[in-house]
RNA sequence: GGCCAGGUAGCUCAGUUGGUAGAGCAGGGGAUUGAAAAUCCCCGUGUCGGCGGUUCGAUUCCGUCCCUGGCCA
């Protein structure tokens, strides 16, 4: 039996750090601000498709002059036809989260990909990292035949990984099959080994808004203001440069994929519109079954009355300091 | 006012030779290890417009009324 707990906050020696998670239109950029203008914080963006430069708009990519005040690390760090990890995004993290805990700081981790949070916090199993020319070959491959046949390859070299992907889900069975060429061992014997510990103590804030309805509406309004701001404009750039594609991560991003067919011709305004909101309804979703999983987080209305005050409290309190100081 | 076509799930529609109905989209839940704003899995009871009639039984056939769209006056 262990003696009772004690405080972490005076026994973990450990250097602090704070996520802040939400679902898209959840206000985490308002709150993040807020924090930083009481705290000495400094923030890093967990974001899969903030990285990209020229995705602004529609990605609701803080503007400008926020960004001047309030500095985001690993925002527009690649561009779109670059491809970005989880992997990348560890690195990347723990880097700037360094340099600013040298500093004397404390990172604050904002944003709403809940995979990069997990990489981050639990790490990744070591695997050999994407290849592209060698995925461009398994899509040949599955082009001609069929992605059943390749799952049933898969199944041959490793059958604990074809038992848990199922047919249809070619992107992992592409990456399963990626990783056995590249290692020459099966990727189940692989996955869940060398988790280190993660170097932060760590305070968890989670925005979720009570109702579902009114994140909806929100999703809504904001779409509409994107495209009065030039959305579309923004798109038809990209597609201007001439060497991207749909195909690329940054280009299947919420509404940047749903623009592209819309300019192609593909769908009418009203279409168009329909079809991003849903989108960006759908990732709603998932960020909100993510973070469902985050039983360790304080949960924020982002609504709520006091919200923020309650937040800055919750983060005084870990930092051992009143706001201000 | 007359004729025609419709009124079925939140939306668009299919269907039942009479035995109370099902797709897509939306929505909900879940998974998530180098593409993750990605990718994938699971979830469908609704006075079948109202009221009468025929029938063992009507969402389906008949009558009538209401509503919507089109054409004609």
């Amino acid at each position: 039996m262990r003696p009772m707990q004690v405080d972490q906050t005076h026994c973990d020696p450990r250097p602090p750090a704070i996520f802040l998670m939400g679902p898209t239109a959840s206000g985490k950029t308002a709150l993040a601000c807020a924090l930083a203008d009481a705290f000495p914080l400094q923030l890093i963006s967990v974001d899969s498709a903030l990285v990209y430069r020229g995705l602004n708009i529609g990605a609701a990519k803080p503007d400008a002059a926020t960004l001047a005040k309030y500095p985001h690390g690993l925002i527009d760090i690649r561009d779109p036809a670059q491809p970005y990890s989880a992997a990348m995004f560890r690195d990347d993290a723990l880097a700037a989260m360094q340099d600013i805990t040298d500093a004397q700081r404390v990172p604050l981790l904002v944003g709403g990909t809940g995979l990069y949070f997990r990489a981050l916090q639990q790490g990744l199993s070591p695997l050999p990292h994407a290849d592209p020319e060698l995925r461009a070959r398994i899509a040949a491959e599955a082009q001609e035949r069929g992605w059943p046949a390749l799952h049933a390859r898969l199944a041959q070299h490793d059958p604990i990984a074809a038992a848990r992907i199922r047919m249809n889900d070619t992107q992992r069975i592409q990456r399963a099959l990626e990783v056995i060429q590249l290692s020459g061992k099966p990727l189940s014997e692989q996955q869940g080994n060398a988790r280190a510990r993660f170097p932060y103590r760590v305070l968890k804030l989670a925005l979720i808004p009570p109702d579902r309805q009114r994140l909806r509406e929100r999703i809504a309004q904001r779409f509409d203001a994107m495209l009065q701001a030039g959305f579309l404009d923004e798109v038809r750039a990209l597609r201007a440069r001439g060497d991207l594609h749909p195909e690329l991560p940054a280009l299947r991003a919420v509404g940047y994929r749903q623009a592209w067919q819309h300019l192609q011709g593909a769908t009418d305004a009203r279409e168009f519109r329909a079809r991003a909101i849903f989108a960006t309804n759908q990732l709603a979703k998932r960020q909100l079954t993510w973070l469902r999983g985050e039983v360790d987080a304080r949960v924020f209305d982002p609504d709520g009355a006091g919200s923020r005050e309650v937040a800055a409290s919750a983060v005084g309190l870990f930092l051992g300091r009143a706001p201000g100081t």
